[in-house]
DNA sequence: TTTTAATATTGCTATATTACGATGATATAT
DNA sequence: ATATATCATCGTAATATAGCAATATTAAAA
């Protein structure tokens, strides 16, 4: 998205919006709902399940991986992805609680 | 970002992706920092806090508004932005719920 | 009514993103 | 060793986004 004047605003702003960033796109979303339902992990069985070619996935994986939020352990040919159930739940305490205090400054 | 397949997507996960992708910018994120630390509602003083153009700062209420996170009141030549605590609630029990349900799944 | 101030819209450029085919790397299976 | 399966990376096309200058719009002020 053309460049964004990230010098302009403080680590705490950047560092939320790459976390929405991460998750704005559905295909991520799907993929995370996809791996968190498989209980344990799951492989590429997300290319079938997602309607999307094997390299769009990796790449989507690999964002998702960026922020830690999944991890991938390789088991022969194939990797596991599992949720870092460490990672989301400071992720989603972190957003929750930029939520919060906007909401308690506002009104 | 190129084209998103939402057609194979289900709503939810389209909506929850919208949400996320309009809080995925710094500028955006310190607009609506700066609107609530406000308490009452502000103008285009963000345009002197946050340091980017008026068009630019317009653009950006432009797509808050679009979900309605925040809504614009026109006092006279000015327009007074402040945050729209309803859907702001909404939005985040929603992101919320997201992150409780992937967890509830997971392990 | 003309000017001025505040905001929105338009048009443009530069860069990011999504998606995929082709290719490369790696590990099991034959 | 060779083939096959799984996944990652590269390169590229199409589209979206961020940012801004110029311009339009609107309303108070002169």
């Amino acid at each position: 998205m053309g460049i964004t004047k990230t010098q302009i605003f403080n680590t705490e702003q950047n560092e939320l919006a790459i976390m929405f960033k991460v998750l704005s796109n559905p295909a991520r979303i799907a993929i995370l709902q996809y791996i968190s339902q498989q209980n344990a992990c799951i492989c590429n069985d997300i290319v079938d399940e997602i309607g999307l070619a094997q390299p769009t996935i990796s790449q989507h994986l690999k964002e998702l991986k960026s922020i830690d939020l999944i991890r991938g352990e390789i088991e022969g040919k194939k990797v596991c992805y599992c949720i870092n159930l460490k990672q989301w739940t400071a992720v989603q305490t972190l957003l929750n609680s930029f939520f919060e205090t906007t909401k308690d400054n506002c009104c």
